[in-house]
DNA sequence: GCTTTATGGCTATCAGCATTAACCAAGGGA
DNA sequence: TCCCTTGGTTAATGCTGATAGCCATAAAGC
């Protein structure tokens, strides 16, 4: 082969998608190599170890979850806002349960890391949906940590056990956005 | 019994202990075998191998929140068990972030499995209260796995990150608790 | 008290993975 | 044409989990 194959972009790419297949924990520079047809010190061309690829894998996870769910957003509003955030979530997350695992643990280093603004737009999201839910500027803070809490668990427990739940999963998730639309306060427009 | 300085509860105790000192991700077979004052190929006269070790401390994690949460729920019923459930949950998972992180991600074998069993007493616990709360044994299986995410979520966000929360995170649970008082449905006895 | 035995420790060793060093080949610009 | 940057290679190192096989000692039986 010439020379001037391989990128960055490409190399984290070919991680996320890899770790979806066969698993975070099995994500290997080895395999990772072998799937890019290349040696492993060649990743380190492009970039800087394990961790610096977890953390990549990371940050394109936060990203591709921030734009599925600003997607799932638009010309929503109250509860329909809330339902779609919850399903664009949920989707992504069962598609892709080794990048969401890859965010799980990541290490945000500070405002100049690109993970921490990718977090912030999910996060960004949230607040759009609880403010227009009629969430007050000043619980804004304690719904987004809880809303928080309760989509991460969503995900890490899909991301982890695949759920064994019986079956009637969505059944459930429906029943986790009916729960949130009644447990969020001050609203008008309400679900069933 | 001949000569027995360790014994595998030693072993798995001391893990655990030391999971919780310097986080789950570095603790290996040489760095508690030095903590134990042995060589590391002895550890494996006790256990069997790093993943049994892990599922070890899994099981005595579960089985230790299990207790805590029974012991906070004596004599509490309706929102009073909810709020003791959650406070007890979060202070478990607060003392012992590494322990809890070990039960994230392990693998339950099946019923014959301790770790089963002990994760079986926690919703138990966590389905006693939604009944004495009022919640309909139909949305049961829902509740729980709804409730099982938000604690899940926290306890994970929690252990690993250790929640950059500006300094309110008390308020941020009590408000969380309160949330969950009005996402349940029938209920006669509320918070606030 | 002496012998037997099994248990729990040890040293030595291997295998897998991340990482680094040192080297080489192609392609573009001087 | 020459150089030098770039992206690949092979070789080697270090750390960690794991196994094999030896050795010492305490408990059990005579």
């Amino acid at each position: 082969m010439p020379r001037g194959r391989l990128t960055a972009a490409d190399v984290v790419r070919a991680g996320a998608e890899l770790a979806d297949e066969i698993g975070y924990q099995d994500l290997t520079m080895g395999v990772l190599a072998q799937r890019l047809g290349v040696r492993t010190p060649s990743l380190y061309k492009h970039v800087d170890g394990l961790d610096d690829l977890r953390h990549r894998i990371a940050t394109l996870a936060t990203t591709e979850l921030g734009e599925a769910v600003r997607a799932a957003l638009q010309g929503k509003a109250g509860s329909d806002a809330l339902a779609a955030f919850a399903r664009a979530f949920g989707a992504y997350v069962t598609a892709h349960p080794g990048r969401y695992t890859a965010t799980t643990g990541a290490e945000v280093s500070g405002p100049g890391d690109e993970l921490y603004d990718a977090s912030a737009r999910v996060l960004d999201s949230m607040a759009a949906v609880l403010r227009g839910y009629g969430v007050e500027e000043g619980e804004m803070v304690h719904a987004i940590r809880t809303l928080r809490c309760l989509f991460h668990g969503f995900a890490a427990l899909q991301s982890a056990n695949g759920f064994q739940w019986s079956g009637d999963a969505d059944e459930s998730f429906e029943w986790l956005i009916g729960f949130v639309d009644r447990g969020l306060p001050g609203a008008d427009d309400r679900l069933t």
